[in-house]
DNA sequence: AGGTATTCACATGAAACTATTCTCTGAGTTAGG
DNA sequence: TAACTCAGAGAATAGTTTCATGTGAATACCTGT
């Protein structure tokens, strides 16, 4: 970094210095937070509230280990944010707690959802036996062998194992039933050791999409997590915020505007930490010295463009595509004042997108594929879209793009580089 | 006027195809005994 | 000789295409008054 600076160049420089530097001093002085990490999602905090009566259940239906007894297998269910994983861990802790002595009891955390560590079988395996203390090369062996291994390792002498698969049923799609069938099975091929399992899923209706022989094993015994009401996420929020906040940072209204925000969104407490966390940031950004509701809005337009963002850049090119020459659709419609009919329908979009792909030298894909991706973007949230009859205009979708206004060029910039790069 | 037949422009389903990723096997390599 | 590594065969999978069938209502076409 020699390069010959100009006057003006060290004038600018001291000046961003300073900026930085006041950036900084207030960011010290002002501080609204006391212990931002409360309200971070991998934060666990000591007590759960209103979730005492499912963290007995389980506790109760879990609680034969300590005697050393199998226990029931158990399958728990409730949307993102009800407190599953953070009440199963807690009951997990406390049982390794009052085990100590016996030391042959075994429970095992596993999140199915983390993509590189495991989402096929053999993954799960290969995950289990590190955890068990074993080692397994990351690929190359046969899956049965790896059972076999698996198998070995847990039998060579008396123990009783747990093992807790979240997020069970991003599992269930990628591997067969089977593997869940061997696993409940499993008892039959221990003679020494026994095994019980713990699922948790967010998916209501998994165990009625799964095989019936698993559903009767996998479900001897279940819980299930209602979502919180806009109180109990008061509540929670009250009691993080009290130890995430200094004193009187918070103005009156901002918690409960939280959680009515968060109890719209099927009363997930993780969405709640999330919008308080940002608000504040907000707001301390901003230099104020208290949170106020406005922080609130803006989070929630921050955290829901943010989702936007993400699904638009992690896309598949083809998805790009399509969703380019939507918004193009759109545009191309406002500038001819065409208001009044602003919604749009398949074929206009298949054309456009067609044009799009002889453009940018991609292979463009058959309508009905076009279709399926209109369809999954419905389901994103990207587009809102219903199929309606125009008689003798035949049968179609009808689109609107329900990406808010001011994100619509971002996107479209996002899109366009995207594109262009490839 | 009232009824029914037609027709459009796609939706929706199922099966077949394909390219990529995973799994598995056996040959070759290494290292320890 | 057992353990490890790795290339390539074969299986599994996701994404797509092809083919087939379905659909709601505006419009066209009757039919009898």
């Amino acid at each position: 970094m020699d390069l010959i600076k100009t006057e003006k160049s060290i004038e600018d420089t001291n000046k961003t210095n300073n900026q930085i530097e006041s950036i900084f001093t207030s960011f010290m002085e002002n501080t609204l937070f006391k212990d931002k990490f409360v309200l971070q999602a991998s934060y666990t905090p000591e007590t759960i509230s209103h979730r005492e009566e499912q963290i007995a259940q389980i506790a109760s239906i879990l609680a034969p280990v300590l005697r050393g007894e199998r226990t029931s297998n158990l399958f728990v269910y409730g949307k993102t944010g009800t407190g599953k994983t953070l009440s199963v861990q807690r009951v997990r802790n406390e049982l390794l707690k009052r085990d100590i002595n016996s030391n042959n009891l075994i429970i095992e955390y596993i999140n199915c959802k983390l993509k590189q560590v495991s989402d096929t079988e053999y993954r799960i395996f290969a995950e289990l036996i590190k955890k068990l203390g074993g080692n397994v090369p990351a690929t190359g062996l046969p899956t049965g062998q790896v059972y076999n291994k698996f198998l070995e390792l847990i039998d060579n002498e008396k123990k009783l194992i747990v093992i807790i698969f979240d997020e069970i049923d991003h599992a269930v799609n990628k591997i067969t039933d089977n593997f869940l069938y061997n696993l409940t099975r499993l008892n039959t091929e221990l003679s020494k050791s026994q095994i019980s399992i713990v699922g948790i899923s967010n998916n209501l209706t998994f165990l009625d999409e799964i095989d019936p022989r698993v559903r009767s094993s996998l479900g001897e015994e279940e819980v299930v997590f209602p979502p919180y009401n806009a109180l109990q996420l008061q509540d929670i929020l009250n009691e993080r915020a009290s130890r995430a906040f200094m004193p009187d940072v918070l103005e009156e209204g901002v918690i409960s505007k939280c959680s009515a925000y968060a109890a719209r969104e099927h009363g997930d407490a993780r969405r709640a930490l999330d919008l308080l966390r940002i608000a504040g940031e907000v707001a301390e950004r901003n230099g104020l010295k208290k949170v106020t509701l406005k922080d609130i809005d803006f989070a929630n337009e921050k955290i829901e463009k943010d989702k936007i963002l993400e699904i638009v850049t992690t896309e598949p090119r083809q998805f790009q595509l399509v969703l380019l020459s939507i918004i193009d659709i759109v545009e191309k419609n406002e500038r001819l004042k065409d208001n009044l009919s602003s919604s749009i329908f398949t074929g206009e979009v298949y054309n456009n997108y067609q044009r799009l792909c002889e453009k940018t030298k991609n292979d463009p894909l058959t309508q009905r594929r076009v279709s399926d991706i209109l369809s999954e973007f419905d389901m994103m949230g990207m587009i809102n879209s219903s199929v309606i009859s125009k008689g003798r205009q035949g049968r179609t979708r009808q689109i609107k793009l329900v990406i808010p206004k001011a994100l619509v060029p971002k996107v479209k910039k996002i899109l366009i580089d995207a594109i262009h790069l490839s």
